[in-house]
DNA sequence: ATATCTGTTATACTATAAATATAACACATA
DNA sequence: TATGTGTTATATTTATAGTATAACAGATAT
């Protein structure tokens, strides 16, 4: 599980290693009850600060990614992460709206918006990986 | 065309704005070289600084949505928007990468995630609407 | 017992972005 | 000549991101 970071984009750190958790679950490289580095260990490993990290994993922790017992350490979620609610489907609708709006604008027909994303998809589901 | 915006989101009002606007070139409210407010009068119309509807349309400018003439004002690109290449559709799909990670953790079926694209596909070709 | 490792909390500081408030400028036009 | 464009320039306030230290409570291995 090979996190890199770039310290030039306006993506936050956090929010960019965040994400890059987050896909690690989603490919299967990271397994539910797996553990994860401590907020010192992986701050000294990605050179930032242990805050940052410590932001980081909050964040995954108040939506259910992992699980962070007080002495024991950070590990992702055992019963796997909370299916889809009312609410997630809401909040990406928010998020996909203004992509699709500025594709409809740009003429992007709607099968190549849509296939792109089954390529992403297909990404994340290849379970012969490295 | 009807301008709202959200004064205790995170998200900036300069974006709100931005998108706004976006999104009302692609529902067709807004036509190619139809003239928009001036930065002073927008302003006042939504109670925000002058400068802050400046940022929206330069950003808006540089994306090539809107033309502005020095002393003219600001129009819909009477070309159109330009269409999408390379570079947007290397930023598209790294916009979409998160959001597709998390619908993955989430267990969220593609067919499902492409459905809700579709959805939001249809509400902005709909031609006969207010 | 003691040292070490967890996450957690608390301050303090710097840097940057967002937003506002004024003011002035150059240029066109009524 | 007055008014309306966008533009530029300062200055200020507020919030967020990130860093730097330091200390604490609880578990664990030596």
């Amino acid at each position: 599980m090979y996190i890199t970071l770039d310290l030039e984009s306006e993506e936050p750190i956090y929010t960019q290693l965040k994400y890059q958790i987050i896909a690690g679950i989603a490919k299967k490289e990271l397994s539910p009850g797996e553990a994860l580095p401590s907020v010192r260990s992986l701050a000294a490993d990605l050179s930032i600060n242990l805050h940052t990290v410590n932001k980081a994993y909050q964040q995954l922790k108040q939506e259910g990614f992992i699980l962070i017992h007080r002495q024991k350490g950070v590990v992702v979620n055992p019963d796997g992460v909370p299916k889809a609610n009312e609410a997630y489907w809401s909040e990406l609708e928010s998020k996909l709206h203004p992509l699709i709006a500025e594709a409809v604008c740009r003429d992007v027909q709607e099968k190549d918006f849509l296939q792109l994303c089954s390529r992403i998809f297909a990404n994340f589901n290849m379970k012969g990986d490295k």
